[in-house]
DNA sequence: CCAAATTAAGATAAAATACTCTTATAACTT
DNA sequence: AAGTTATAAGAGTATTTTATCTTAATTTGG
């Protein structure tokens, strides 16, 4: 896989808050509900991104997370590199440790340019971007539902 | 990972074989020590191979595997297609079935072009390209041993 | 024909990943 | 005080991936 499960969910999770009205909290299990994600599994993922400070959370009554800084200043790599970590950015074609301009394998070269486009468009892709776009055209965001059914 | 260790191995074992003289069939056990991976599970990788008609085989004494085609003819995309299947070329980033230009994640479209230079890379690098390359510079292969550690 | 070398194939085991469940605690609201 | 919600840690299950082991089946060389 590209993206772990925990990675897609914790994507899905982010778009999902960033749909929502800035600065409020969102209780987990409401997302779990909406996601259709277990909702143990997605208490965890999202305890990653809170520990790294893309969240913050509420205790409590009308409690839950919320984004930290507001969606259009939050890139798909943040939320990439808090749950799956560089991998991606830095794992050898063929599977050689240490692989890099200092020992390359045959393919590094060609490699790191392939993963320089993904990084550029992780980085360049902003999570207020993407919910928009699916809210305008309710795009899907599971399996069934799109955008305009979150509410 | 981006690519499973299985298609790592396969891509590492092609490439030995593209280093060697063409036509000649080169025992598995020659090519597990070589290349320090396990016989029996090199086997399994190479029989996939076999089965799609990139490699041949022949068996008993002086048997072995060899490339079908010249290595200038086979790219990088068809030993991946062959162990790993298309998932890196079709899968979503959200992870939703069937996300493609008629039911598309708010993600698809980036995701696509992203995609794209994955597989022009892959399609546009040859085992031949790669092995000549190793050979010159004396690259590695394996983690510990370069292209001219091999004979 | 016989023995050795080799691929082929299937069964099994080990390890990693993904996911669920349980329990307990802390913080907050009413 | 009672109820709601996140946090935390850990046990447990399921699935997938990786790896090994065992047993065929095929081919060559003598």
């Amino acid at each position: 896989m590209l993206l772990s499960k925990s990675c897609i969910y914790g994507l899905r999770a982010s778009l999902y808050l960033s749909s929502k009205e800035e600065g409020q909290y969102i209780p987990i299990r409401q997302m779990s509900d909406k996601l259709d994600i277990s909702f143990h599994f997605l208490t965890k993922i999202l305890q990653q991104l809170t520990a790294v400070g893309i969240l913050e959370s509420y205790k409590g009554p009308n409690g839950g997370v919320r984004l930290t800084r507001s969606g259009e200043e939050v890139s798909l790599m943040e939320i990439v590199l808090a749950i799956d970590g560089d991998y991606m950015l830095t794992e050898c074609a063929l599977g050689l440790p240490g692989c890099g301009v200092m020992k390359p394998c045959p393919i590094h070269e060609k490699w790191a340019e392939t993963r320089d486009g993904i990084r550029q468009m992780l980085e360049s892709t902003t999570l207020t971007e993407l919910s928009k776009k699916g809210k305008e055209l309710d795009l899907r965001i599971t399996a069934e539902g799109g955008f305009n059914d979150l509410d």
